[in-house]
DNA sequence: AGTAACTGTTACTTGCCGTAACACTGAGTT
DNA sequence: AACTCAGTGTTACGGCAAGTAACAGTTACT
């Protein structure tokens, strides 16, 4: 796996005729034999992308490219059409689970609940998740993070975790700069208790989950308190004069 | 970089003629030719993870072998005789990395200066060192954790917080079984501001420091205080009735 | 009809890990 | 003093997996 990284647009790139280059993006002069591929290729890389995680599931987070393609029921030059190398292919996998746990997380956390029990009912769902693909999530925790939020799996997670968290800092008129240290923390809080946990297997995932979200929740609420923000008895924030 | 988990003493079996494995270790029976290597091999192996640290250093986390070897000075399979294989060799290197984290974090939370000025001053030594060598931290952080809490760095130092942060419970006569799962999370929590911090470098130590140290203490200082431990004036842990 | 952008293949190169085979040194044994 | 064991080190090889080249077939737009 190198470290190398690459422009995600290369693939069109190293296609591409070369003579295409110049003048082509008004309107009326697209290709229409150019232009016809373009959804296909998506569907078709996130086709592989299910592969990839396919023979991950099987053959662990260490997956030949080999092993991906013959998952796929294709040969290797094929993925390599539509990813620049191993190291794209498996920061798109990486991207894939990050968007399974954003997509499980986000509506959980953004209900209207208690806080507490949102913070609660997220480390269960995220357990849940990472439970159902230990070994892309494996990938994940030992993927080297890319500086790229779009690419790395890390980053995507973290960057949305930021954002949310950021919003309700600003609403409250705290400062809002320690959201993305602590998405981070938070992120990584997460990656590696979820490890232990799947790899030891030595708790219950409700016992975990527990033990995880008091960690978090408790964080929170000092923070908050600690520049006056309280929970009130219907779980809301509430800013306090100090 | 294969997952195998390999012996740790392998290395002296692959030279064993295999004859002098039977009854071996009565004390006079000793051959001194054996013998009088032992101390010698442990500190070459510390000088060749020197070497790897020099070279991940120069050449970031993904050094190879090659440039490990040159780094010492020496040719390729000569780092084969200290170690298994790469992934020995850089599990070495992890622990290295941990130890120096342990030896710098342990005597600052062991002292009986009030708690939240431990942890502060902890998370400021902390970030002080993984700066120091941000290439082997990156080694620490990607490379797949091993069951094995002597041989892999992240395992280390969770162990080491494990048993102390346990410790504290049940001093205090509380639940220790959060010490585990809090302690690894407690690890990926640093890991991953510190991997943060130092590839973005859009904030200061003292900053980060303080936002990290913050999320800590706020935890610590939450869960204690929910099983009816309070900190006191003196910032020591207190037991007070529920 | 012609062609652009795919579908796919087999066979090759390259790079790096790990090993084999061989020569030398120096302290401990006999 | 002769022997031998556990080291020191080398160069050269084998093998696996990543990535590329070169080539053949298909389909829809021009």
């Amino acid at each position: 796996m190198t470290r190398r990284v690459k422009d995600v647009t290369d693939t069109a790139r190293r296609v591409g005729t070369g003579v295409r280059d110049g003048v082509k993006d008004l309107v009326s002069s697209e290709d229409g034999r150019a232009s016809r591929w373009d959804e296909h290729r998506e569907a078709r890389r996130a086709e592989l992308v299910e592969a990839a995680v396919a023979a991950i599931d099987e053959h662990g987070p260490g997956a030949s490219i080999a092993q991906v393609s013959a998952s796929a029921g294709v040969s290797r030059p094929v993925l390599y059409r539509y990813f620049a190398d191993k190291d794209d292919l498996y920061r798109a996998v990486g991207a894939w689970g990050a968007q399974q746990v954003i997509d499980g997380l986000l509506p959980v956390l953004l209900t209207d609940t208690p806080i507490r029990e949102r913070v609660e009912k997220g480390c269960e769902v995220y357990l849940r998740l990472i439970a159902a693909h230990p070994h892309v999530f494996f990938l994940l925790v030992e993927h080297p993070t890319t500086d790229d939020p779009l690419a790395d799996g890390k980053e995507m997670v973290a960057a949305t975790i930021a954002r949310t968290l950021g919003d309700v800092l600003r609403d409250l008129g705290l400062d809002a700069a320690g959201a993305e240290p602590w998405a981070h923390g938070l992120v990584g809080l997460g990656l590696s208790t979820g490890e232990w946990w799947l790899r030891r297997r030595t708790m219950s995932r409700a016992a975990v989950s527990r033990y995880l979200s008091s960690f978090v929740w408790h964080a929170f609420e000092g923070i908050a308190s600690e520049h006056g923000v309280v929970v009130d008895r219907q779980g809301k924030l509430r800013l306090v004069a100090e």
